[in-house]
RNA sequence: GGCACCGUAGUUCAAUGGAUAGAAUAGAAGUUUCCUAAACUUUAGAUGUGGGUUCGAUUCCCGCCGGAGCCA
């Protein structure tokens, strides 16, 4: 039991003995910083048992405590709030069993819960952007942290690679691509394929301007211009299995793919498993049958199949068309189904944008009123757009910004500020390249990932990302001061960071707060991993780096001349440090040993 | 029209129903013969609006205003 588990369990018993009630759950949280303690006890909660006032009340909770728990130094009561202060001791010795340990189980358990985190599903048509930059490093981090939390997890993506929004791309290589690949002309296959894909739209508003023209209306205008109806053909020759139609198909996604690796690997997130739409579209089909026979679906006269949810509050759902065709709803359930059968599940987490709220409602609502058990687990991971400061990003007028670019940029940035704080002397320049994309790739994924998933968030393409104030470089470089200081204290010292420390001395405040908040990194990730959420971790990391550069700022550490005193100090920085590169990893971040 | 979401310093973000609403950045003023100043210190500045529940509301409920979204 950890020493909050202890208050937990005592202050249970406190009020039990003293007031003679039961009460099944204390909740202790971190004093405020104004006021002495390090933990603190509302005791408003525990008027109705107790009959005596807020203060009364407190005082006798906290004497129960101060008696009965060895750790309760002392104890102070403002108004309905008792404060605990636990021993230095503790702390100490806390530290110790900390400091050269791993602070996250690498080993999982042999029955740990199995989390499939689906994320990133791009389409072909186009290359990445900043909203699947968020998708992606979302999805990466939290697989990590439920990982770190215990769960085995598959990290998978879904490729929508068929349909036809890409048979767009492919008609306008078509028709003006004149042969041209990634290697004639030296564009990156998915840009070269996003490429047609705008020259397809172009060429296309054209078109539907010229139906306008000859007197047909928006929707007809649409539907008929001659290169719509050519698309149409395509996608049926595709589903045909034409062969031409097909070796296009393979040989431009195969650009895409080719691209998107690059553009993975540059981000620094991969897949344990990729499935493709191509493979996946025709599923559901079954569970439509299932879902007649128990009578959850219903066939309209038309032959079209739906589920009525009006009581639940929303639609009736079309879910098989008069024609027999399938729509989103229909594949998504077959593939949900197919991956449950696969790898049996405890969750299944969809990383996807808040703009598909809805469609993950009545996907998971269908999947639980046709009685299947594992759909309880399906969640959907809802996250806000990003937003520019015009407004949403469009596509066709050309406002969205390109991952790639952005990703580039940020390198580029990192370059010109180090080099002008003058800190790559001593570096080689494959040492100064990779401190750049380090400190860039770092700044950009912090930067997206400190902010609430939930919530829609905003990029100034105008302004660059900071480097200073709350940021990773500045997280990286709290840690690379602890390098610095650990490396000079063996080369003079000989200090040894796997020893046990000894430290009589009194804890300055500093280093008590310091020891608390690496005593939370566990709570803190638990809670990351329940609800889904690198910001806390990313505020976590923030606020931990923060604290120490004060405490660098204003204590010696290797010029302490108590040598014991030194030691400790040593210590607490070496784990220090450690929890700062075990958070980072937790969101996707390296962290450079000099900066 | 129906459904769900959002509104906190100039700006970008925090705050399990708890104490005087925290940071960063931009602004003002300082700190370097001292372990890496991408730092540290001081200062000024915010809960859209009106009700309700509560000992206590940024947080929960209702109305209004404003913003973005989904469904036909």
């Amino acid at each position: 039991m950890n020493i909050e588990q202890i208050l937990q369990v005592k202050t249970i018993e406190a009020i039990n003995t003293l007031y003679g009630g039961a009460v099944d759950k204390v909740v202790f949280e971190k004093t405020n910083p104004d006021f002495k303690g390090d933990f603190t006890l509302v005791v408003f909660n525990f008027l109705k048992l107790s009959k005596k006032k807020p203060e009364v009340t407190a005082e006798g909770i906290g004497n129960y405590l101060k008696t009965n728990v060895a750790e309760v130094a002392e104890f102070n009561v403002v108004k309905g709030f008792l404060n605990i202060v636990i021993a230095d001791s503790y702390w100490l010795s806390y530290l110790n069993s900390i400091s050269n340990k791993s602070i996250i189980n690498a080993e999982l358990p042999a029955n740990a819960p199995i989390i499939m985190v689906e994320y990133s599903s791009p389409n072909t048509n186009k290359p990445l952007h900043l909203g699947h930059v968020r998708n992606n490093l979302l999805g990466y981090s939290v697989a990590e942290i439920l990982k770190a939390a215990g769960n085995k997890v598959i990290k998978t993506n879904i490729v929508n690679d068929r349909g036809i929004h890409i048979c767009k791309s492919m008609l306008a290589w078509q028709k003006w691509g004149n042969e041209e690949t990634p290697e004639s002309s030296n564009i990156k296959g998915d840009h070269l394929v996003g490429k047609y894909y705008v020259l397809f739209d172009k060429n296309y508003k054209l078109q539907i301007a010229d139906c306008k023209m000859k007197g047909m209306s928006d929707e007809d205008a649409e539907k008929n211009a001659p290169m719509m109806l050519e698309i149409k053909e395509m996608l049926l020759k595709w589903e045909m299995g034409d062969k031409e139609v097909r070796e296009l198909w393979t040989m431009m996604n195969g650009w895409v793919y080719k691209g998107f690796d690059a553009t993975y690997k540059m981000m620094g997130v991969d897949f344990d498993k990729v499935y493709y739409e191509s493979n996946t579209y025709i599923l559901g089909k079954d569970i439509i049958d299932d879902g007649l026979k128990k009578g959850v679906l219903k066939r309209r006269a038309d032959n079209s199949v739906y589920i009525d949810l009006t009581a639940d509050g929303l639609d009736e759902k079309t879910l098989l068309r008069a024609d027999g065709t399938s729509l989103y709803m229909t594949q998504d359930l077959g593939t949900a189904a197919q991956r449950y059968k696969e790898s049996h599940f405890n969750k299944l987490i969809f990383t996807v944008g808040n703009e598909q709220d809805y469609h993950f409602k009545v996907l998971f609502l269908i999947l639980n009123k046709l009685g299947y058990d594992w759909a309880k687990g399906l969640f959907h991971l809802s996250y806000g757009m990003v937003e520019l400061p015009e407004g949403k990003m469009k596509s066709r007028e050309g406002t969205v910004v390109d991952a790639d670019d952005l990703m580039a940029g940020m390198i580029n940035t990192a370059a010109v500020t180090t080099k002008e704080l003058g800190k790559v002397e001593n570096l080689t320049e494959e040492e100064a390249n990779y401190l750049y994309k380090t400190i860039g790739l770092g700044a950009l994924k912090y930067f997206i990932l400190k902010v609430d998933p939930k919530k829609k968030m905003l990029f100034n393409p105008a302004e660059s990302i900071d480097f200073n104030g709350n940021t990773a470089p500045f997280i990286m470089f709290n840690y690379v001061r602890v390098q610095a200081l650990l490396r000079k204290a063996k080369d003079s010292t000989g200090f040894n960071p796997t020893a046990e420390f000894n430290n009589t001395a009194v804890l300055l405040p500093k280093e008590k707060e310091l020891i608390i908040k690496l005593y939370s990194f566990t709570p803190t990730l638990s809670q990351a991993a329940t609800e889904f959420s690198p910001a806390l971790i990313a505020n976590y990391v923030y606020d931990l780096a923060k604290e120490y550069s004060q405490y660098y700022h204003d204590t010696p550490i290797l010029k302490e001349e108590n040598l014991e005193v030194m030691c400790f100090r040593l210590h607490l920085s070496n784990t220090i440090g450690a929890a700062i590169k075990s958070a980072m990893k937790l969101l996707g971040i390296e962290v450079p040993e000099r900066m």
